[in-house]
DNA sequence: CTGTTAGCGCGTTCAC
DNA sequence: GTGAACGCGCTAACAG
């Protein structure tokens, strides 16, 4: 068995009987070293098993070939339902950055923590970083991205906050899960979701913009808002199941939520989708296996993933990049009975 | 609003009218400095928000405070269901990382390929390696642990293989839950999972292990070996539930496997647990919501990421560690019914 | 094409 | 207590 012990490029170089730089030319495949020699040299450097430092190698070269990704998701993670919609974006950042070459810094605490001692770009740990999500943190995202450009939020876009972030459509998908629960023939439809946040609140412009739409009244008492903590999420939706609220619909705003809220109904006694028509949002991979099917608002992770990377790169060289809207859809399933 | 410039420790020194060496003893809290020049190092410091440069610091110091988190799972993400019960061992492995002041570096790809240019351990990256998952790569993990000690698996404890190892005691995850099932009164038990990857396997020994001891039979025909793949999956639930087989029970090896099956039961009219029950495996956070409730085998997400994280890092320190087998307990929901 | 020199930003000997 | 010098491992500038 061959021991893999960490040498050095001087070591490498003295075997080979050149010098450091060529030794190092010769491995960065520098077009200004003899064909000869590079054989040579990397010949040298497998038989040892040298792999160069990427840590010696970043600091010269100023630069680290990461990219920090945050989720202000996992600071309350002890009351957090672990939503698969995060693994699932995640899943595709970590492809996505894979792909060019970079590593994937995984952070529970947000940069400005510590009195910004965690902040990577401060510390040289990483060239960019992606936020997951805006909550109530906006002012310090704001205050951030104002200081460093090379960071990008996924969350809502909000107008008057000049950061770099990439969402889905919010309010159309807010709009879509609203009119095919009213298309579906429901009358009454409530809403179930934390409007303080940005993305949810976006959900319910939507959720307001289609009942105008079809000239049915806002009930403000049908909008049941409920932070993303697993017990609130649990009590909101017994809450809303208990309200001796009169409704045959609700718009969920995520898939989880979607799932504990069925889960109530069916333990009150009430079927989905028969009493209640039931949407959610995400489309996570779980949706699709639940009794009943979910219908749900798919956004596009894979796309997502890919925006996020491309534009934290960019912004890293010195590019600008400004925000982008993802398109959403609707997925029928069966949490919504069929037409009627 | 303040500039954030990042500077280097001699700019700080200079403006503090001290040599490089004080300031840097005096930003360490080395105890050979005045109390009063500590003080004003620190002020001058804090006023040009200067932070020390992590990447020159871990180059001197021969450590980078990172562990790389490798999980195989994600190799064929896009075959993949993304199963929350990563995500929630992740969040447990970050979370007692941060509080010993480590950072995750996630990776998509195993250590080994490359050539072993992605070995973390060789490029001065990371100073330990927790792998999630062993599958078919067991004999990688097993030449890689042997060159390098600070390396920490899940997954099964294989006996022949001597590399460190934290799980569940799956042997007895699987008897519990079969146990369960007869207990309950069911007549012919169903096994679903891909019996080739380690863990699994173990299951089914807890499962052959409880027929034996109800005195039952093993048959053969009633295990259905299901790869972890979302069409495979899919397939094979298909598979079991088409297959004009006689049973009225069925330990699926996770609880994503379960709904998967359960959501198929129902399509082809069978309902649960009325027409069999189902027993799944992990206790992810979504298995309580689903309708049936699931009842499952709970794995101990927060102490294994407790128990990796400390044996990673004290391997990495150059202790010993051997493996540990943490308990699992059964939970009981209404996918097997009540006991008759 | 190759070798020599210098320095990325920091911590740590060793003198004073 | 403090400063000067050195080196962590590597790459880039400059000669030749």
């Amino acid at each position: 068995m061959k021991k893999r012990e960490v040498r050095t490029l001087s070591e490498v170089a003295e075997l080979a009987r050149v010098s450091e730089s060529t030794a190092s030319r010769a491995l960065a495949g520098s077009p200004l070293v003899a064909e000869k020699t590079r054989k040579h040299v990397l010949q040298i450097a497998k038989l040892c098993n040298y792999v160069v430092n990427q840590n010696a190698r970043n600091l010269r070269l100023k630069q680290t070939n990461v990219i920090e990704v945050v989720s202000p998701v996992w600071q309350n993670r002890r009351k957090t339902i672990a939503d698969p919609f995060f693994l699932e974006l995640l899943g595709a950042i970590g492809d996505n950055l894979n792909a060019k070459g970079y590593d994937l810094l995984l952070s529970t605490q947000p940069p400005w923590n510590d009195d910004w001692q965690r902040n990577p770009l401060m510390t040289g740990k990483a060239d960019g970083i992606i936020l997951i999500g805006q909550g109530a943190s906006d002012p310090m995202i704001h205050e951030l991205a104002n200081d460093y450009p090379q960071v990008v939020v996924w969350g809502a876009d909000i107008p008057y906050q000049p950061y770099c972030v990439v969402g889905s459509d919010n309010v159309e998908g807010g709009r879509l899960a609203t009119e095919h629960l009213i298309s579906v023939g429901r009358q009454s439809i409530a809403f179930l979701g934390d409007i303080k946040m940005p993305e949810i609140g976006h959900r319910h412009e939507g959720y307001r913009k289609a009942l105008a739409e079809a000239g049915r009244p806002y009930d403000p008492d049908l909008t049941f808002s409920v932070p993303f903590d697993v017990g609130a999420v649990h009590n909101s939706a017994l809450e809303l199941v208990n309200s001796g609220k009169d409704f045959d619909a609700v718009f969920a705003t995520s898939d989880v939520i979607a799932m504990s809220l069925i889960s109530e109904l069916i333990a009150s006694g009430r079927s989905v989708p028969e009493d209640v028509a039931v949407v959610g949002f995400d489309n996570v991979s779980s949706s699709a296996l639940y009794n009943p099917g979910l219908t749900t608002i798919a956004q596009d992770m894979a796309l997502g993933g890919k925006l996020l990377v491309e534009k934290v790169l960019a912004r890293a060289a010195g590019e600008e990049q400004g925000s982008t809207l993802m398109p959403v859809k609707l997925i029928v399933r069966s949490s919504c009975g069929v037409n009627l």
